[in-house]
DNA sequence: CAGGCATATAACCAGTAAGGCATATTAACT
DNA sequence: AGTTAATATGCCTTACTGGTTATATGCCTG
């Protein structure tokens, strides 16, 4: 119910995606250990990055594992694709020095 | 200083932005007549987005003109990249299930 | 210089959500 | 079944923030 935006403004979630995204999935204990959050504070995040559809949740031997979903992401891409088309206007107007404040860029599609 | 996450979480702040995005500039009085929010509502959220480097502000015979700056969302884009690169991966090694079963977004699990 | 717009600011209230603690639930293992 | 580990939930408190009303500020214009 909550909006993608609002979901990711919690700044322990998006450590949490963060995490999830360079591990393939993790328990929530491990979570825990990794983020030094309090475990129910880390199962409440977690509820609110799966209802969101960011993240699955599988039952495993001793625990829960859960795996990013990042195409749960793909509907804030798509809110910044006007924005997108936007500045890259701008750069082209204003001659790159916005490239010299970020290295790599991977072109938009 | 709140993040900008957080300063998009607000749905008024996002139409904002979206009205100055289709309108390359408007005064306050244009905001609050086009959105329906109170004046000192939209002040107020003005300045958070002003403060976010999300809008920019300069006096005008009557008023003062706001316009978007939306390079101040590369940030995000930037955040959401890493994700980006997972997802067209995911894709292609799955062969698009994932596009078919996001008609309308799935019920939780 | 007075009056009036346009906008900002201040003070206040209310809803909401995060975090902590305690407890319930569930699942494996013995 | 009893115990333990892993996780979820409920309750409570607290902090923050959005919204409103009222007021201040600044700028034109007459």
């Amino acid at each position: 119910m909550p909006d993608l935006f609002s979901v990711l403004a919690e700044p322990s979630r998006r450590l949490i995606l963060d995490a999830l995204r360079e591990s393939e999935g993790l328990l929530v204990k491990d979570l825990v250990a990794l983020l030094g959050l309090s475990q129910p504070n880390v199962s409440k995040h977690l509820r609110v990055l799966r209802t969101a559809g960011l993240v699955t949740e599988s039952p495993e031997r001793q625990g829960r594992r859960y795996r990013l979903r990042a195409e749960g992401l793909r509907d804030v891409d798509a809110w910044l694709d006007p924005y997108r088309t936007f500045w890259t206007a701008r750069l082209h107007d204003l001659g790159d020095h916005l490239d010299s404040t970020r290295p790599q860029e991977g072109p938009r599609q």
